[in-house]
DNA sequence: CAGTATAGTGACCGGTCGGTCGCCTGTCAA
DNA sequence: TTGACAGGCGACCGACCGGTCACTATACTG
């Protein structure tokens, strides 16, 4: 019963931080959205600020957990109409996972007044899926699927436009649709820019 | 004397906004900020939120101003060489101008609170560049310093990238060096991806 | 020179904020 | 059976918030 509670003040936090910033949040709402009592929540924690720290904490281990570890990293694609597969699954993930979408909001709103939120920000948006499709790039490139090029800038160059899109998606939802078919387009073109033809074996 | 002070409210409004979002920012410190009296302000505008809305107006009017009108478009570049030098100009200029980095800070922290907000952030962080370097391209093309292809997805690709380090500049200000550095090997790598080798006339 | 806006001030207001306190209830171990 | 304890509650607190108001000083205008 108990822990369960802690988990949900946490919940309702990530869901109320992640649209009205750290300070636009009170007390009382977001107790109130658990059905709680305002007081009863310093039964869990000491403060507010306490809340946005095990909130922070709680997503720090979830990226490490699910991004962070090598044993994560997906198998090399073995064809260029993988890497388009593996790409448009792991968009279609991100982009419809409410815990995930709530996090980078929240991460928009607050990297500029905490550090650690900054750090976590960078990561979300710019050096995880980097680190991630260098790589894949590198594994592609042994296997002549990719042009031989440096892994890093073939990354970035693949997953900045991506991200930005991704980022679209959580400003104006609307818009997915027409994202995720951007996405796509630019994803086929950056194949067909760097990908290597495979001679089918006879 | 009056006047000046309400675009010294607005600065310092654009000032506190970005650093710690609408709800997080007070008016006694604002007006303080401008040696004012908390009530003094009422006299130049109705409400907190009526700062936020002028402010709004007056970032949503400088951005078209500034990059809205087809008469603010660059001059096709002439070669390759100047497409990295425009590139690092417009760069230069963007991470360093105080007023534009507020400005995108303080988008990416009210972009979900407030439906203007979330418009101007899309033109300022994805549309304005693509369709800056959109022009760009197609006239480059029909010079022949750029591939044949499809000047939109190409602007998006080259300048999504981009754009994403100039939000690490605005995160961390400590890379700023760092990130120029990757944005001047990214469009390197871009053009000679894209570029066409021009023969020297004799 | 008198009259009137304009811009600035400090005292004040009601409401809301984060946080505390005493109290109650259910659980569970000694 | 009882006593310690965890978890939940409403009442309350001081601080701070956005906003108002009566008042003043200055500058412009008939």
């Amino acid at each position: 019963m108990a822990n369960d509670t802690k988990e949900r003040i946490l919940a309702a936090a990530l869901d109320q931080f992640s649209q009205k910033g750290y300070a636009g949040t009170n007390i009382r709402e977001l107790t109130a959205s658990q059905g709680l009592a305002k007081s009863s929540m310093y039964k869990h924690f000491k403060s507010k600020e306490d809340i946005w720290n095990a909130l922070l904490d709680k997503m720090i281990a979830y990226y490490a957990l699910r991004f962070g570890s090598p044993d994560h990293l997906p198998p090399i694609p073995d064809s260029t109409d993988e890497l388009l597969s593996l790409t448009m699954r792991m968009v279609s993930f991100t982009v419809h996972d409410e815990k995930i979408i709530k996090t980078r909001k929240l991460l928009s709103i607050e990297q500029f007044r905490d550090e650690r939120a900054r750090d976590l920000a960078t990561k979300h948006f710019l050096t995880g899926l980097t680190d991630m499709f260098s790589h894949i790039f590198a594994g592609m490139m042994e296997k002549s699927l990719l042009r031989e090029d440096d892994p890093k800038i073939l990354a970035f160059a693949y997953t900045a436009p991506i991200s930005a899109l991704i980022h679209l998606c959580d400003r104006e939802p609307e818009k997915q649709q027409t994202a995720m078919a951007q996405i796509e387009a630019f994803s086929r073109h950056f194949i067909k820019t760097y990908g290597i033809q495979q001679v089918s074996p006879m």
